[in-house]
DNA sequence: GTCTATAATTCGATAGAC
DNA sequence: GTCTATCGAATTATAGAC
């Protein structure tokens, strides 16, 4: 029982540092042996904790997506009550919440901000267990889209749904490998990209195939 | 010398193969010995032929990057030396030749869609040198983009054709891991994809930050 | 829960015969 | 150019003492 709250801190430990390296090298570029000796922890503690490499992988998404999707739905109530649904909010909803995270969490912000891009351009069959992460909130967000652009089936909502996770998947990425995009990680210039993705999205979505 | 031509052969059936199992599998996740088994070819000739494996996949992505560069420009130059530039144009002749390849290859034109999407996701040091083949075609279509929206910055027009790029990745890995998006490989199903996508991005890139 | 020691494979790369 | 054989190091994972 003493040791219960070093087994704690050994724990977190493990995926902070799991976190770091996965999103800096992938999943096949990280070796446990150099991840535990960043951590300063035991190869077994891995597996005692863990499991296998793979169910670490898997550990370390869970956490990240629920930030994340908790975040996106938290802003989506704010507006999914309405009557009246703006386009705006919600793309909103779901781009700023990832990006904010930067600022928010501190020096942790970029790495995480990183793994959440990265986790989802890896191979399968890795990739699969990062879409079941996701998959429900996407459906979600489908929804909303739905009804803020009645006229516009579900199959064009769904590739334009594509598209605004492929910008946010690339940002992520740019911001984990060269801070490219945003210079300084600080609230405001998060805030600029946020709005100038939104604003460029937007104007993507709303024009439907059949029309003009 | 009775071996040359078997010589290219082998050399080719390495490239053919490695593009194959580094889309699917990623750089690291890649290994010789899996790759060389599909290829039927010998351990050894890897190494005399390319030197290590990393050079190897530089050889891959230069035989990539070559055949797309190329079909780019050659879009290009069909707009270059008019007076006013039309930006759907410009947008199309980067994004629809990349596209293009999937029904003009056949049964490599996936699998070559599939690598070229998944390199751009390579980490780093990868990605380093993946960056490095398309730079300087980046560079051009920036200069282009810059005459037909001259109102717009050059770090504007930069995170927009990044936004244009993160599309066309997402695109290809969506392409390479499922069939997604595009269905059937044929010249028809490509050809809607490549104008919804063009018309999506070209509304995001009109509108300035500056204006409305 | 933590540790050492090690099993059992696999990795990239090379030497040297042909 | 192609092959076999092998080196040396790295990999994930586990058994068992504490």
């Amino acid at each position: 029982m003493v040791k219960i709250a070093a087994a704690i801190d050994t724990k977190e430990q493990i995926l902070n540092v799991a976190e770091r390296q996965f999103a800096e090298k992938g999943y096949a570029g990280t070796s446990l042996r150099g991840l535990i000796k960043e951590a300063e922890v035991n190869i077994a503690a891995v597996h005692y904790h863990f499991g296998s490499k793979e169910e670490l992988y898997s550990a370390v998404v869970r956490r990240v997506a629920q930030q994340i999707v908790n975040a996106q739905q938290q802003e989506l109530a704010k507006y999914e009550n309405q009557e009246h649904i703006c386009l705006e909010n919600i793309v909103e909803a779901f781009i700023a919440p990832t990006l904010r995270i930067i600022p928010q969490m501190g020096e942790m912000g970029v790495i995480r901000a990183h793994f959440m891009g990265s986790c989802r351009t890896e191979p399968l069959p890795i990739q699969q267990f990062v879409d079941r992460e996701f998959n429900e909130n996407h459906q979600r967000f489908l929804d909303i889209f739905q009804r803020a652009l009645p006229n516009q089936t579900r199959l064009e909502l769904e590739w334009k749904l594509d598209i605004v996770i492929a910008v946010l998947i690339r940002t992520l990425n740019q911001v984990g490998q060269s801070g490219k995009l945003i210079a300084e990680s600080d609230a405001e210039e998060v805030e600029i990209a946020i709005a100038r993705l939104v604003k460029f999205v937007v104007r993507g979505m709303k024009s439907s195939c059949l029309q003009e």
